[in-house]
DNA sequence: TTATCAGCTTTGCAAAACAAAGTGCTTTTA
DNA sequence: TAAAAGCACTTTGTTTTGCAAAGCTGATAA
């Protein structure tokens, strides 16, 4: 019975990525920069940071654009976001059955 | 519909802590250093280093005994640890659920 | 007596987290 | 029209965390 935590996803090791992941795919729309900033409870740049990490990394899609004459930035997961997420997710349930 | 990442546990913030725990809670009977850094695939400083992070916050009992002439140290989750784990876990459940 | 095991502690470095302030652009508002 | 405010960052600087590797202590086994 191997306790591998190893098999968790860094990029999700963390309760700011974890919250945006689980934002972003509970909701069928893109997410924008202040709903995440607002649901979160956090500031610009950390929110800027982790989600930045999260572009880097390819799991989440990022678009700009106007709405109305306001700027707009909106998240939504990639494929690949939702993949390794669920198995992220599979891996923490597994650990936490033995 | 308030994510609120800030209600998950520090403590059990972070992959080792989370396997030392889910370890300890799957195991009815104290569990040692040895089996510990075996299960989880650490090296002793690391692993050291994290269940002195549990043990201050009181959320794991270490006891130290001889096992035949060999010395041997113990841990065991405390009431509290149990019950701080369970509502972490409730609170990440209620994170990924909306 | 040299090596080995258990369980740490120390050292040293690198990465990560975070708040706060600053930035550039636009749009309200007074 | 000048000042304030909103959006979405970036920058700066500090603190915290994570980690491997080495060292250490006290005991035993070879």
């Amino acid at each position: 019975m191997k306790h591998t935590i190893h098999t968790l996803n860094k990029a999700f090791d963390h309760r700011v990525r974890l919250g945006v992941m689980a934002v972003l795919l509970g909701q069928s729309d893109p997410v924008s920069f202040n709903e995440l900033k607002e649901t979160l409870d956090l500031t610009d740049g950390n929110l800027a940071s982790h989600v930045a990490a999260l572009e880097k990394a390819g799991y989440v899609q990022v678009s700009k654009q106007f709405v109305g004459k306001k700027p707009n930035t909106t998240y939504t997961p990639s494929s690949e976001g939702k993949q390794a997420f669920q198995e992220h997710l599979n891996a923490l349930e597994k650990l936490l059955r033995g």
